[in-house]
DNA sequence: ATAGGGCAATGCAAAAACGGTATTTGAAAG
DNA sequence: CTTTCAAATACCGTTTTTGCATTGCCCTAT
């Protein structure tokens, strides 16, 4: 049954239905807001791709809208020329407007956020260090602009840190999938691969995967409350090896171990997004075309009781949404220029 | 598994993304467009259900959007009390943000169609009659109130009426689903179930379909390029009948072949749903729960060399849009104590 | 000229948002 | 205490949106 009547004639006058026809909505039904905001962020950019970086989505995604919107009104909006786009006639008349409209909306929204006590907050946000190095601090600074009445008090350390268990109000920690009642969302789940300095993969040159990772100490990061080597115990059985995951070194920060790996220490297992920087400057190296899922990841928990306090119900629902659109585009550019060595 | 080369090392840090940050667009992804117009339309009629109505959507989507609106927010907009809803000091902030917004974009669109030539414009329209009556008159109220500066020149007879053979340029038609290169939208497919004057239905009590089909002369409408009685002989194939569906009278309109059936002439394949008026009050009656869809039903059509017309093009677009997302809210026929097995 | 690169459009499959139906809840009226 | 009415919720289907990969176009550099 796919196509349905739209409402008939109602019935006759059986029914008084007070409210009569009341049209004014059939028109904002066919508002096309989201296209006109897609159309918003291209004109002003004269640019289908840097508008999709900027919002996040994709050029595609951006060129169906406007298209719909040009369509749905008669006639172009931009033209495309050779040189870049132009606004038509049309394009210029319609920008300014919906610029302000939304401006204003986004301005009043911001107000009662205000008036809600959401604004001039405080949120204490714990995140572990490889987290904050590699999209933490972009995350945060997009966030900042998008809400700059809120501040941000950032802890990072290797422990845990659950809010209200330490002070924080927000906490993004690495963990398994769990079924508790705690409010966790996953944010990014990690495919881990084996790297090692490119020295010992040409050492190793020519061995298959088993023996490779019998011939190389095992470097492992400490999760507290996990049973040691749990990561390479889960990688071994997603392949079928038979090596001794509980052997090998391990440290407490991922960074000190990713140094080890660097400098020649042995193999440690990554996520080839997370270190996609340390990857293509050849310092680290993935020999092996060998990646599991484990579930492990990072995830974002707040405390059951905060889920009320409207700026921490707003950080969460801000970062979730922030990273399901996004987990590519925002994770490969974040930082420029750094990476310690 | 084999040695990957060393991650080719594809662009380093040689990428200038000259691009900065750019975040003026992460509060604009944020703003919950949608949910800000369903708001609107609620907080304007201080009632779930009448805005749902008003926007052809049901009351469960506009609760969700105006939840998370507050939600979003970290307060409440609307507060329900039992006399009725009233809007909290953030509402009523919020209100007339939202409308004068939606205002000027809703009217800057007008004006750009009509700049497009979409406007001003004598839109002729053919739809056959039992249509028109059933739902076309509303169809077509709600388009005027929504386009106010396009005008509606109908036509409606039992021809076909093809736009570009005709003097129209939208037509509506009773048909079968073909893939020709016409362009042809299904607006409502029927589902067609025996109907007669209760009378008849009383007289035949306890037959089963085909001795009752049997029995009672076929009523027809005449097809333009149909053989004569494909919907009953669609009918019987779906429910193995052994009748004659060439048997019976046949008329040139469906409103002449209700009016036999009523007075007692014989049995129609009508929809439930378009002839809710004389089903409810009685005059018909649909003694079988057996329903079949042929693929038979109205469909939207406009010459391909129209599509380019801003006008046909908007015309057409707003009807099939208003078939796909309307419910059965104005039409839900309270047809109670019927349809006896 | 020709190869290469940047950018928008598009086919297609996957994912997410959205909508509907049915049901529950909660308050008020009979 | 039942009945009624309106809004919220659970559950689930499907339409719409999105991303990826590809195409096509035009410009630029070789």
């Amino acid at each position: 049954m796919p196509i349905r009547p739209p409402a008939a004639v109602d019935e006759p006058r059986l029914k008084p239905k007070s409210l009569p026809p009341e049209a004014p909505d059939a028109a904002r039904l066919w508002l096309p807001l989201n296209a006109l905001r897609a159309f918003e962020a291209v004109a002003r950019r004269l640019s289908f791709t840097g508008a999709a970086a900027s919002l996040h989505i994709s050029q595609s995604a951006l060129s169906r809208h406007v298209s719909r919107l040009e369509e749905l009104l008669g006639c172009k909006l931009l033209e495309r020329r050779s040189q870049g786009l132009v606004l038509t006639k049309a394009g210029a008349a319609l920008l300014p407007v919906v610029t302000k409209s939304f401006d204003g909306l986004e301005a009043t929204m911001q107000a009662l956020r205000h008036r809600a006590g959401t604004s001039q907050r405080m949120l204490r946000v714990h995140m572990p260090p490889t987290f904050l190095y590699v999209m933490g601090m972009s995350l945060l600074r997009e966030f900042r602009l998008a809400f700059p009445d809120i501040s941000i008090d950032l802890f990072s350390s290797n422990g845990v840190g659950l809010p209200r268990a330490t002070v924080c109000d927000i906490a993004i920690v690495f963990d398994r999938p769990r079924y508790d009642d705690a409010v966790r969302d996953p944010l990014w789940l990690i495919s881990q691969t084996p790297a090692c300095a490119p020295e010992i993969a040409e050492r190793c040159e020519g061995m298959d995967l088993q023996a490779f990772l019998r011939a190389n100490e095992l470097l492992h990061t400490r999760l507290e409350g996990e049973p040691f080597g749990v990561l390479w115990a889960a990688f071994a059985r997603r392949f079928d090896l038979e090596i001794s995951p509980e052997r090998g070194l391990a440290l407490d920060s991922e960074r000190l171990t990713v140094e080890l790996a660097i400098t020649g220490n042995g193999v440690i297992l990554v996520d080839v997004d997370m270190f996609a920087k340390e990857i293509a400057d050849g310092r680290l190296v993935t020999p092996y075309d060998a990646t599991s899922d484990s579930g492990f990841g990072y995830y974002l928990t707040v405390h059951p009781d905060d889920m009320s306090d409207p700026a921490i119900a707003l950080f969460r629902s801000w970062v979730i949404q922030r990273f399901t659109h996004v987990n590519r585009d925002g994770a490969a550019p974040p930082v420029d220029g750094l990476s310690a060595g």
